[in-house]
DNA sequence: GCCGTTTTCGGCCCGACTGTTTTCAGTCG
């Protein structure tokens, strides 16, 4: 059973509770459970074997103890039962919009849904022909809204529809261009995940700090737009032509640090920073920090100030994801996080020099990527072409191309930025290499990275990434280690456990891979990665110029991953660097 | 049902919006 699947079993017992009327704080505690799980970077199923099932926040004593039921039996009776209470069709109307467990389970009494299976239709049916308007609660307005919910459900327009972390930039920066265009607008800046730098964003989300709030919402409703989704003193949310929504709220100044700390979240932070609060008798919201006791209010205007009030040091919005920045900030033990000017040179650069590759060539030639290179102000450059074809040339072949390869970079290099001479080589489904052991000489270091097979079982490809880690000594780079891509592809299923093991074992370092549909690792890895002491390499892996300016991404990615300058090993000078990987 | 740098018992985040409501429950972020 994957976690993903765990997790929904864990809502649908919550759900069930809700309408049973149990504890709500049991119905929470569920909630939290589910969303644990959800968002282990290891199989539950794993932790389990090495009898870890206890260490996971918001896994207590019995529900470890149905979890163990289940990996022991395949079922669990307690969980089975409680189910048993609640009709079956009610647990699918839960994915339509608006629809939470009290009134799909009116909707289900009401107008008889019997099968799971065809609840979602069944409701749509009802709602085309009427018979959702008179149920007692329900009218004309909130019968059109489940049908149009259910619109959107069946559109898959629910969870598909995150869009990488640079897309989500770019349509923010034009609309937060467009809000500063607005005299009123004394300050605008991102919210939520946006300003988390998450890998993939849902809605955006967008705060301007105003003396006139509704000046502000009305232009702002001017803004070309598909749909006005709601609107209110505070705010207003537009549907785009592009089919993204973005949630405006607005704040006065001398209260905006409360404002961007409250909807920067996370969720989990949030509620661990106000409970945090609550036992100094603070109560936290956007308009502020409240004394309980006398209902006073303070207004706070800037972030720092709203942590500094709470005796915390200040946490980048990167971290706060409730995994233990809130107890290092009190500690004073936050890490520095590496930052955009730290990274001294980009590893993984694929130019226009044809050797006849395996996959994609670069389109650009040395000479620009070289005078890119400067303008960034690196002091080295890395060329990762990728491995010349293995289908369409014989070993001597390959080693002579790599031979020509090596005496053109020399021939065009740079008196400005220094360079050395990579390239990414793929791991073939077996863990060999697709480069020849002569070839090797022609090379100061290679990047591996998996290109194929990524359906192999954990075991396989654990063993494939091993192997490949291990070939030659002149393996210093594992290139966008879990292969995932935001849109469109799962990661490798990989024991990471082992295979940062080894990395540490051959000192090589782990990619942050900043392509905008890669980012990877992910964040939650680098995360365990840092702590196993490992060692990272932040790379563009770029075909072209432009996307040398991807590599932002790649240190925000590095920061969610609480990684600091020393753990990057191109933060370097280039002595230093060469030294590393030579 | 979970959790603990004053607690192993007694707490448990906060507010806005919506619709159908004469005062609030449900849902969402």
């Amino acid at each position: 059973m994957t976690n993903l699947e765990i997790a929904r079993q864990l809502r649908n017992v919550a759900a069930a509770y809700q309408i049973l009327d149990e504890n709500r704080f049991k119905i929470i505690a569920y909630e939290k459970a589910a969303d644990s799980i959800e968002h282990l970077t290891s199989e539950a199923k794993d932790l389990w074997d090495d009898k870890k099932l206890e260490r996971i926040p918001g896994i207590g004593p019995a529900i470890s103890g149905h979890l163990d039921e289940l990996f022991r039996t395949g079922h669990v009776r307690h969980w089975e039962s409680v189910l048993k209470k609640v009709p079956e069709a009610v647990f699918p109307l839960l994915s339509v919009p608006g629809i939470g467990p009290k009134k799909a389970y009116k909707l289900v009494s009401e107008l008889k849904l019997k099968r799971a299976k065809t609840a979602i239709k069944d409701l749509e049916k009802a709602a085309k022909i009427g018979t959702i308007e008179p149920i007692e609660g329900f009218g004309k307005r909130s019968q059109d809204v489940i049908y149009e919910g259910i619109g959107t459900f069946k559109r898959g327009a629910i969870k598909e529809n995150r869009m990488p972390l640079p897309i989500a930039d770019s349509i923010a920066a034009q609309v937060m261009g467009y809000l500063k265009k607005n005299k009123n607008a004394v300050r605008v800046d991102a919210l939520g995940s946006l300003r988390r730098q998450v890998s993939t964003i849902g809605d955006i989300d967008i705060t301007v700090a105003t003396n006139k709030p509704k000046d502000v919402v009305d232009y702002f409703l001017k803004y070309p737009h598909q749909k006005l989704v709601e609107q209110g003193p505070s705010g207003a949310t537009l549907l785009l032509t592009n089919g993204r929504q973005v949630d405006l709220r607005v704040q006065k100044p001398q209260s905006y640090g409360a404002m961007l700390q409250y909807f920067t979240g996370g969720k989990n932070h949030n509620i661990k920073l106000r409970e945090f609060a609550l036992d100094k008798g603070l109560s936290l919201s956007e308009h502020g920090i409240k004394t309980v006791k006398t209902g006073k209010m303070k207004e706070v205007s800037t972030e720092e100030a709203f942590y500094k009030e709470l005796g915390l040091s200040y946490i980048p919005p990167e971290l706060r994801e409730d995994k233990g920045e809130i107890e290092a900030s009190r500690s004073g033990n936050l890490p520095e996080l590496v930052q955009i000017p730290d990274i001294k040179g980009d590893l993984h650069v694929h130019s226009d020099y044809n050797l006849e590759p395996s996959h994609d060539l670069g389109v650009d030639s040395v000479a620009d990527l070289f005078t890119k290179a400067k303008e960034l102000g690196y002091e080295y450059i890395g060329f990762a072409d990728h491995n010349p074809s293995i289908a369409k040339h014989s070993e001597n072949q390959i080693v002579q191309i790599m031979k020509r390869r090596k005496a053109y970079y020399e021939q065009h290099k740079s008196s400005r930025v220094h360079y050395v001479l990579l390239c990414e080589v793929d791991i073939l489904p077996d863990g060999k290499l697709a480069l020849p052991k002569e070839a090797f000489s022609y090379v100061d270091a290679v990047i591996v990275s998996i290109h194929s097979a990524f359906n192999q079982n954990r075991k396989t490809v654990t063993d494939r990434i091993i192997r490949a880690l291990e070939n030659h000594p002149k393996v210093r780079i594992f290139g966008h280690p879990t292969g995932r891509l935001l849109v469109g592809r799962e990661g490798v299923d990989a024991d990471w456990e082992k295979v940062f093991a080894v990395c540490k074992k051959r000192d090589i370092a782990l990619e942050i891979n900043a392509h905008p549909n890669r980012l990877d690792l992910p964040d939650s890895l680098i995360f365990d990665a840092v702590k196993y002491g490992l060692k990272f390499c932040i790379n563009t892996d770029t075909h072209e110029i432009s996307g040398m300016d991807y590599m932002r991404y790649g240190v925000s990615v590095a920061r969610r991953g609480w990684a600091k300058k020393s753990d990057i090993v191109n933060t370097l000078g280039y002595n230093n660097f060469k030294e590393w990987l030579l």
